[in-house]
DNA sequence: GGTCTTTGGTCGCCTTGGTGACATCACCGA
DNA sequence: TCGGTGATGTCACCAAGGCGACCAAAGACC
């Protein structure tokens, strides 16, 4: 594989790793192998198990993200650029999808080589630190790209979900919030206005997916579940449950 | 400062942290100061310089980012998780601002101690890593955050200025897109329909917002940064150049 | 308990922008 | 040169949701 001219020449010739000293350089060069991408083919999919780091030598590349039913440009990725880094983190899949928007030159490396080199540590101790501090980034990216696209009923149900996951303990009847918000934090959380907020909560009540406790919430994670699958009636999951 | 009962007892409550070792642990609260904040005080504010990591040892705090008059709820906080890690890039100012959503007890540590403790590298090195890295989720989040509650018109300037930046080459008129983007690939990027795309383009060309050679698109930046701060009429930027 | 302020609940109007349906236009290979 | 195909313009129509206005409830403070 890759009987390129030098892979070392390469990668000299980005910017982004020109604080690597020579020996790194080569070091790096060696662990990588270079592969032509043609436009329009898939460097990787959404799903895959994320275990290279890539590094785009020449051309242009897209991440895109599919949510339900609509495709997202999430960047555009130009030459020099290191990129499917969440292979770096403890994450087991791509959320994105990326593939050459002009025939491509990749570099493929290991995770593991990549962060010996560049930090002289190993990746399993990267990996724990990243992800309890820029991986809240991560998740925070997810959000906003899964909401891109999403109604405010289905951005309000995720929101909702989440706040329980993080915030909430378990009751008869559901999962109870233990914070207090007002409507106004909500609207602010999903972006939208708070009256809209309003509504779609006493739809959520009447629907029985969320249930009030004076101003308490508790919800009803399965039936919440099936709005953010794009449950227009609320009671998909009474089947379930 | 800080005669808390013990640093140490609060850190070791973290799940966060439970995969350091008792000595890293050690060596970590001798770093950290412990700061009591009361619910609607403000932890950090945006623009300030990041020159600390904040540990939540209890309560919630919130990130909220000031748009174009309006604000937003990026995240909620809560104890045990790790925040303010824009200090771990190279980045100047914090782009949220932070404040107690119900009183708080938050850890505050140099960068430096940080990744010392838990990588034992210097912040230095980490900080070009991680800014080539996840750097990019970084950049994107940022974007999504200020695209959050902008119209059309804004959005797309904005992209436009971006792709500018990474795929534009100086022209005599102004700068020079290089990338043939289809207008479905901007609709896709900015989050829109591709007529309103074609439509928003039109309205750019009339306004001398950006020039057409063909299918090639010339940016004016004067005029789409005008734009971006919310000029409707377009030609905000003729007076200053 | 009495007042004041903060939430919550509801309307109606109006803008933004999505959708589907066409008519062109530019470019490419046979 | 001639279609074919994908990219662009342009409509008319419609739904989602923002905004201002107003009132009712519920806490909070005295």
């Amino acid at each position: 594989m890759s009987a390129e001219p030098s892979r070392q020449k390469l990668l000299r010739r980005l910017q982004t790793l020109a604080w690597l000293s020579q020996e790194q350089l080569d070091r790096l060069a060696a662990a990588t192998n270079v592969r032509r991408v043609k436009r329009h083919e898939t460097i990787f999919f959404e799903g895959e198990d994320a275990s290279s780091v890539y590094l785009l030598l020449s051309g242009v590349a897209k991440l895109t993200f599919l949510s339900a039913s609509e495709r997202i440009l999430v960047s555009l990725v130009g030459p020099g650029e290191i990129f499917g880094v969440s292979s770096l983190l403890p994450v087991a899949k791509r959320p994105f999808r990326c593939d050459a928007f002009s025939d491509c030159l990749v570099g493929i490396t290991s995770p593991q080589a990549f962060v010996d080199v560049t930090l002289g540590v190993r990746l399993e101790d990267l990996s724990r630190v990243l992800d309890v501090t820029v991986g809240r980034w991560w998740g925070m990216l997810l959000r906003y790209t899964t909401f891109l696209g999403l109604a405010l009923r289905e951005r309000l149900a995720g929101a909702l979900l989440e706040l329980g996951a993080k915030f909430g303990v378990e009751d008869a009847r559901g999962r109870l919030l233990t914070l207090k918000l007002t409507h106004s934090d909500l609207a602010e959380l999903v972006g939208a206005s708070r009256q809209r907020i309003t509504e779609q909560l006493s739809e959520f009540e009447r629907n029985g997916v969320i249930i009030r406790d004076g101003r308490r919430l508790i919800i009803v994670t399965q039936q919440l579940l099936a709005v953010v699958q794009g449950d227009k009636t609320g009671d998909g999951a009474k089947a379930a449950g």
